[in-house]
DNA sequence: CGCAGTATTGCACGGTGTTGCAACAGCGGG
DNA sequence: CCCGCTGTTGCAACACCGTGCAATACTGCG
């Protein structure tokens, strides 16, 4: 049966490390465990990458149909602050939502065919280093999104 | 006095050729000069630097208070293709418009004091350089936004 | 000057997020 | 095991912005 070899990612049901701990780290704070945060943080687990904030929401209805959009920002914004979760604004400025940031880094966006790509620290450290040399300036890469026109979009 | 040397594109108040020629520029495209448009220049041309959508609505209203958020947003776009104003969003994902671009540049803004600077394309050349030759991607200087905190609020 | 054609407007509605507030419920203590 | 403190929720209302659609009004033309 599938043996050990289960170090290959298969069907798990993602609920590594990071999300379990939450509720400690929550109390740790004299934050509180809810129902409503446990669905968020499943829907979390499940997800990878990038998402918006509406999607989120729907996913979350999905789980428990009660859910209320308010309740899912804010739960949004406390994980942000245990640094689960990062947001930024995509071309439209609707929130973007990046899971799990296992490092500071930055999103490329096409403006025509709307995929985005990450933008590793290292292909951005010249401007935030320039600018915290010059200026003072401490850039937040996470917030960081840079638009423009992708190679295949560029050739079209 | 200064001679010639006018060719320092300075003395100019607020309503320099760029919103005198708008009415030819829009005729010359098969577009219309109405009312509604006349009013968001004349509102722009009495502003300077970066507005934000809703304050531009508010000062159209000002004017005219039949004045309909959809009408400016969509005289805005318009306005853009044209080139008289460009836009970016802000750290909360609300449309900031820049008026009158004379060169293209980015933003730098502020996380704790919300104020914003801007980012000339000299600072930001080795980041466009560096994408367009590593992955072909063209950045659009003008929708760049980038956030952290400034030398002020660092020190604080 | 009046007409026809089409760009624009106004309006109503939809989507995404935020906020104030009263009621509720974790969580630790007695 | 119940109590109370305080963090949270749900709701309702609001703000910002985009879009579909029918009515309107610029524009060029005859």
């Amino acid at each position: 049966m599938t043996a050990r070899a289960a170090s290959e990612r298969a069907p798990q049901p993602a609920e590594p490390a990071p999300w379990a701990s939450v509720r400690e780290r929550l109390r740790a704070r004299g934050l509180r465990w809810t129902p409503q945060r446990r669905v968020l943080i499943d829907v979390l687990a499940a997800s990878t990458g990038h998402v918006t904030g509406s999607e989120l929401v729907d996913r979350c209805r999905a789980v428990d149909p009660a859910t209320v959009p308010s309740t899912v920002y804010r739960a949004l914004d406390v994980l942000e602050e245990l640094g689960l979760v990062s947001h930024s604004h995509g071309h439209d400025g609707r929130e973007e939502f990046h899971i799990l940031p296992d490092a500071a880094h930055g999103h490329l966006h096409c403006t025509r065919c709307r995929r985005t790509w990450e933008l590793p620290a290292g292909e951005a450290a010249e401007l935030t280093i320039g600018l915290h040399d010059a200026r003072g300036f401490s850039v937040d890469l996470s917030h960081l999104s840079v638009g423009g026109l992708c190679a295949d979009c560029r050739g079209a």
